[in-house]
DNA sequence: ACTCTTACGCTACGACCCGTAGCGTAACTC
DNA sequence: GAGTTACGCTACGGGTCGTAGCGTAAGAGT
């Protein structure tokens, strides 16, 4: 996006630019991805085509800070263990992913980003690293509850985070996404379970699974 | 895809189909998925464009019908334990979305499934439930060998496996399109520990990390 | 051999979308 | 006011989609 530096002139509309963020949003969610026109946004934000293009180079950029504001609405508090933290960011991220402008945008600006690197990286930057704090306060919390091993050195502790984020970020994407089924109570019960005690946990709880 | 059902006339050439989905897979690792055009798939599989459209109605279907084969080179060999198990399957699925084609199609048909029904039933039948059998078979075998206990009754036994099928291929998927990483010997010993000990036994190893 | 039926390659077409250019006008700074 | 930039509008070349029509190729049935 090209930002304007200048301090003469017209400067751009604020307004446009949310109306074309939340256009983009509702058409995605209407026609999805492939079908997504810059026109069709434009007309439906109330805005000429060419506005859109001095702000976002092409389709891909627009996407994805379309949707990267919906993430910021993840939160963390403490809910007194590591077991509830877990399953209260799971809960949200899965009711995040049942809105369809959130999964329909998010997949596809991954698909683009499989050959455009600079797209990863600014999906990475906008999205994926500002979520990231969300485990390292989770593991940092935990570790001063007792409730996980202090680290050994900070580069595996660095390394770990990022492994549970691709995990928990992952399984709650692909449950979404590809079973097509939803994150609900008891699907994050079992992941938890899975998550904190490993599979022979999993296997061996769901007795007294009420509540 | 409409199917030849009658007997009489021209048969469909066998050849076709596979130089189309040879040339789908090429395609779309050179210019990736929202380049991709049927009329250079045609070109690319010295076919004219008509033929496609004869077999596939749309890039979407083409498209899932070229990658799923790819997912049938999964297989899970006896290593003798359920981490060697794990450990070579995700290493193999790894490699597996190391492929720009693997990586490129399976994203591209996953977004456009997100607001297409017959899309993602399309996908479940072709690759997801044909690669269930894996986790399956992986639990079968570790409770024959003690590793983990028997199951209570077949519907959470099923959950259960769902549950580590999302978790399993999320992961990797989440690691590798997502994150960005490789699926490398040290990642995947990583999960293997995470998955079968849960978060305390991640953070506790690496030390003598061999084997 | 001959007919019937379907697949094939080829060409052409209307429809749509992309991304850009040019214009006159609006908004803001100095 | 003058200068500068954003805006809406229109128009355009280039490209892709998906379909239709044609003549031909390849088998099945008699």
């Amino acid at each position: 996006m090209v930002r304007n530096m200048s301090r003469t002139g017209r400067p751009r509309s604020p307004e446009a630019d949310l109306a074309i963020l939340r256009a983009t949003r509702a058409a995605l969610v209407e026609v999805g991805w492939g079908r997504l026109t810059m026109g069709q946004v434009a007309a439906r934000a109330g805005v000429a085509k060419t506005t859109l293009y001095r702000r976002w180079g092409n389709k891909n950029e627009l996407v994805v800070d379309a949707v990267a504001v919906l993430f910021d609405e993840l939160e963390l508090p403490d809910r007194g263990s590591l077991a509830a933290d877990v399953e209260g960011v799971v809960t949200q991220f899965g009711a995040l992913l049942e809105r369809p402008e959130a999964r329909t945008a998010l997949m596809a600006v991954i698909a683009e980003s499989t050959h455009d690197d600079r797209l990863r990286a600014r999906i990475r930057e906008s999205i994926v690293e500002r979520q990231k704090h969300l485990v390292v306060t989770g593991r940092r919390r935990a570790q001063i509850r007792g409730e996980l091993p202090s680290d050994v050195d900070p580069q595996t502790a660095a390394r770990n985070a990022d492994l549970v984020f691709d995990v928990i970020a992952g399984s709650v994407v692909h449950r979404t996404l590809v079973t097509g089924e939803p994150v609900d109570a008891e699907w994050v019960a079992s992941f938890v379970t899975l998550l904190l005690g490993g599979l022979p946990a999993t296997v061996r709880q769901n007795r007294g699974g009420s509540e």
